[in-house]
DNA sequence: CTCATACCTCAAGTTCGCTTGAGGTCAAGC
DNA sequence: GCTTGACCTCAAGCGAACTTGAGGTATGAG
C-alpha cells in the first residue's frame, strides 16, 4: 500500500518550512490529515503543502487555529483543491483583511486627531474608547484583532 | 497623608475598562506606579488613566506589554506628560502603524495575485513565501504581526 | 547484522496576558 | 460592635501555538 507518491513528514516539513513536531500539531487539529504506513509512519499528499502554506498565511493575518480551520473545512480534504475552489475561500479572506487594514487605519488616524487635541484620557476619545465592550472574553491571552466585528 | 485626589483601585479598573487584577498585573510590569495608603491599600494619580489608555491602544496596535513598555518609559512617570511627550510618542508609534498597514496590504495585494496565478504551492508565490525567516522564534504564542521587521 | 537516521507516542514545559480562588485586612455605615 | 464591601497577597489556572524531552520502533545503507 505504501505509495511512492506520499511524502514523509520530515519531507513535509521541510518543503513547508515548518517544524516536524508543529506538522504532527497541525494534523492533530484537523488541518490536515495523513495516512500511515504499515510501519505505522505518516505519509502525506502533496496537497497539505498548499494546506499548511494557507495556515502560515491565515496567521499573518492574525487569525488563528481554529479561524483558519474553518476556512480550510470549505476545501476538499480528499483531493487537491480545485481552483474554483481557492478562490472562493481567497475572495473571503480578502474581504477580511481589508477590513481588518480599515479597523487599523482608523486607530491610526484616531491616534493623530486624539494627539491633536490631547484627549487621550477622554471617554470620547476615538483611541481610547475605539470598542467598548470590554473584557468578557474569559482567561487567554488577547490577540489582535479581538475578534472581526468591525466593518 | 493619604490624599483625596489619589484614586483607588477599583475606580481605575471602572474608568478604565478594565478589571481590578488586572490594573495590579499592570503595575506589576511596571506599565503604571501606585503610593499606598497608611493601610496599605494602592492609590494611584489620575494620569494612570492616559497611561492604561495607552497601553489598550498599543495592544490593538498588535503590540506586547513589553514594547508598549518601552514606549510608557518614554514618558514622564512621576508627573502628568505634556502635550510635547505624547507627540513624540505618538508619531513613533503612527509611523510603526503605518509600516504594519502596509505589510498587511502587500499580504492581501499578494493573496489576490496569488490566485489568479493558482500558484499558492510554490516557493515564488508572495503569500506562501512574504518573509522567508521561518520559526527560530522559540517557544510561546506567534503573534501578529511576528516583529515589525519590514519596511 | 549493525548502525544511523528518521520516525513514533506521550508528557511536560514555555510565553503571553491575563483570570480565579483562597484566605485575610481595611473602612464606613448602622 | 458588627456587618458589608472594597481592598490586600500569593498561588494556581487557562488558552494559544508550539517546543522539548524521554523512551521506543522503522527503514535503509553498508
Amino acid at each position: 500500500m505504501d505509495r511512492l507518491d506520499l511524502l514523509p513528514i520530515g519531507e513535509v516539513a521541510r518543503r513547508s518550512g515548518v517544524s516536524v513536531p508543529t506538522v504532527r500539531f497541525y494534523e492533530e487539529r484537523g488541518l490536515i490529515t495523513s495516512v500511515r504506513t504499515t510501519g505505522n509512519q505518516r505519509r502525506f499528499e502533496r496537497h497539505v503543502l498548499r494546506r499548511i502554506a494557507v495556515v502560515r498565511a491565515g496567521q499573518r493575518f492574525g487569525m488563528g487555529l481554529a479561524e483558519i480551520g474553518e476556512a480550510l473545512a470549505t476545501l476538499p480534504a480528499d483531493h487537491p483543491p480545485t481552483k474554483r475552489d481557492w478562490v472562493r475561500m481567497s475572495s473571503r479572506w480578502h474581504a477580511l483583511l481589508t477590513a481588518r487594514i480599515e479597523a487599523m487605519e482608523r486607530v491610526r488616524d484616531g491616534l493623530s486627531s486624539c494627539i491633536g487635541c490631547g484627549c487621550l484620557s477622554l471617554r470620547s476619545c476615538p483611541v481610547y474608547n475605539h470598542d467598548d465592550e470590554l473584557a468578557a472574553e474569559g482567561p487567554g491571552p488577547r490577540r489582535w484583532p479581538p475578534a472581526a466585528r468591525d466593518a
